[in-house]
DNA sequence: ATAAACTCTATCTACTTAGTAGAGTAAAGA
DNA sequence: TCTTTACTCTACTAAGTAGATAGAGTTTAT
């Protein structure tokens, strides 16, 4: 399961993504227009600045803003960030790769092969989904 | 990421499928060859009963076996037994629906249309993979 | 100066995972 | 029937993570 973190993460970027052109934008307002705890939401955008993806303002008249392109920000990359590797096993994820202590011998896996395959066919369609596609199918 | 129980539980499946004809297999033997804790796989293997994929046999010359034909399992029944949903949203799984309390209006969710989609692939591959597969894989 | 708004550190509770311990029950075979 | 083998059941525990909340600190516009 996704967690909430990546799951608000994803949420608040689709907000900030359709107001990109309103100037920062309060996190109080993201907070409540999108159901998330404000203080949670606060270190969730601050992640998400530490990353690059955003950028922030202090200050009166200060908020959060995308300062990446709406068709460079994927839920892929997203989910990385809040929620560590995609795939299911250890073995077949590329940036968290850990062998697995009780596997004989990896080459012969019998599970391995369709682990990759679901992470294959996983990344792929949550690469494809970027804050423009989300923005598209939304309307 | 499956949790451990699952993956034990695949790992025991494929090792009862390959000596389906050697009569019940012991726990410990199992536990052993595929560098299972044996406590741990015992409640695995009682799971994997209880569910009705495997019988037992009690006193000398007992042991577990697969009472469901290789191609009947597969590894997508066997993590919803053990990890629950495969979807990675509450609200796009078919046996263990909730709805997301944050969420204004499922309909136009933005996020929602894409974790249907890796759903729908990563079930399509699982079922794919039953203990059949896995065995020929293996060779 | 002061109010607005982001930033940082610390803390908390409930839950889950992975595993262990040990007593109980059933069946086979001498 | 006694003994050994082997599955069954209940309870427990340590460690880690998720999902927050509290409050003080810092920066900036006006």
């Amino acid at each position: 399961m996704l967690s909430k973190k990546a799951k608000y993460a994803m949420l608040a970027l689709v907000h900030l993504a359709k107001h990109q052109d309103d100037g920062p934008v309060l996190i109080s307002k993201i907070a409540e227009e999108e159901h998330i705890p404000q203080k949670f939401l606060e270190a969730i955008l601050l992640d998400l600045k530490k990353d690059g993806t955003l950028a922030s303002k202090k200050g009166k008249g200060g908020g959060y803003y995308l300062i990446k392109s709406p068709d460079e920000v994927n839920m892929a990359d997203v989910m990385r960030l809040f929620d560590g590797a995609i795939a299911l096993l250890p073995c077949v994820t590329y940036k968290y790769y850990e062998r697995c202590e009780e596997c004989k011998d990896e080459e012969t896996c019998s599970i391995r092969e369709t682990f990759m395959k679901v992470r294959n066919q996983t990344v792929e369609i949550l690469k494809a989904c970027t804050l423009t596609q989300l923005m598209k199918s939304e309307g």
